[in-house]
DNA sequence: GCGTTTAATTAGAATAATTCTAATTACTGA
DNA sequence: TCAGTAATTAGAATTATTCTAATTAAACGC
């Protein structure tokens, strides 16, 4: 699969931005990201490139996603002491953990919810990021 | 230290209720979780108690928060990748992770902001539990 | 109280995700 | 084309945690 030109833009002007080079490897990883939204973990990203490129190094592919991250153009989701997980949904959302069918939905959160979150806290504390993970049981497609 | 006949009588209940022993070395993983509450590691809690019980090990400080947690005396608190940490404030709360300090701080969350937050979800979604992690800074004093 | 059953503890080995290391390969720009 | 730097690679190392098998401790019936 191959990165759409806005993608690959975007990828180049990340890379571009902190000094890295869009390598065949970095855009393989972002593909395969962008391609399947289904908060993979770094093995079943590197099954999924080594699909393609089947030189590809599992070392590899946790620095691709790394620097993905670093960059911004993806996220890291962390869920209890469960592997790694990554998504390309950049907008503010939650993630919603199905106990059944041990999937992960993205929930949008809205600006109006997240300022009131931040405003829970006391004077003095500067948020960076706020992590909101939902535990639970859906009746609904997985996505 | 030794646990309050209060928290004691907790602890007992709470074994009993699971049908299991409420043994020295959970009596005492408790209350070192009890007496500093800076959501210590599970080798953190080792040290605690060791300092008191020199023949305890490891497995056992695992075995015994587990046990714990399962019977809803403590609670597990994850933050990416570092060591899942533990602490016993059962009430909802959310937790702030300061980058400067590396402390972690609890932060109450009222009933009205978590219903909020549920009703974020679409129909079909029935929630457990919902884990919410600030990360930034904090110009205060940490706990 | 005494022996038996069952649960808990222990030390150390095993596991699993991730990171590190050192060597090789690929770009990039003079 | 060459030099210099960045990226990739394979495999070793690390780290938190779990597992295993043996030992110890507690609880129960008598």
């Amino acid at each position: 699969m191959q990165l759409t030109t806005e993608h690959k833009k975007l990828l180049d002007q990340a890379m571009e931005r902190n000094g890295l080079r869009a390598t065949r490897q970095r855009e393989q990883v972002f593909s395969v990201l962008l391609e399947k939204r289904d908060h993979p973990t770094a093995d079943e990203v590197f099954q999924r490139v080594r699909a393609e490129m089947d030189s590809i190094s599992l070392a590899t592919v946790y620095n691709c996603l790394e620097v993905l991250v670093d960059s911004r153009l993806i996220r890291q989701v962390n869920f209890e002491r469960e592997p790694t997980r990554y998504c390309p949904n950049l907008t503010q959302h939650a993630h919603f953990y199905c106990n059944q069918s041990n999937s992960i939905i993205d929930v949008d959160l809205p600006l109006d919810v997240s300022q009131q979150l931040k405003a829970l806290l006391p004077a003095g504390f500067e948020v960076d990021h706020i992590e909101i993970a939902f535990n639970g049981r859906s009746h609904q497609q997985a996505t």
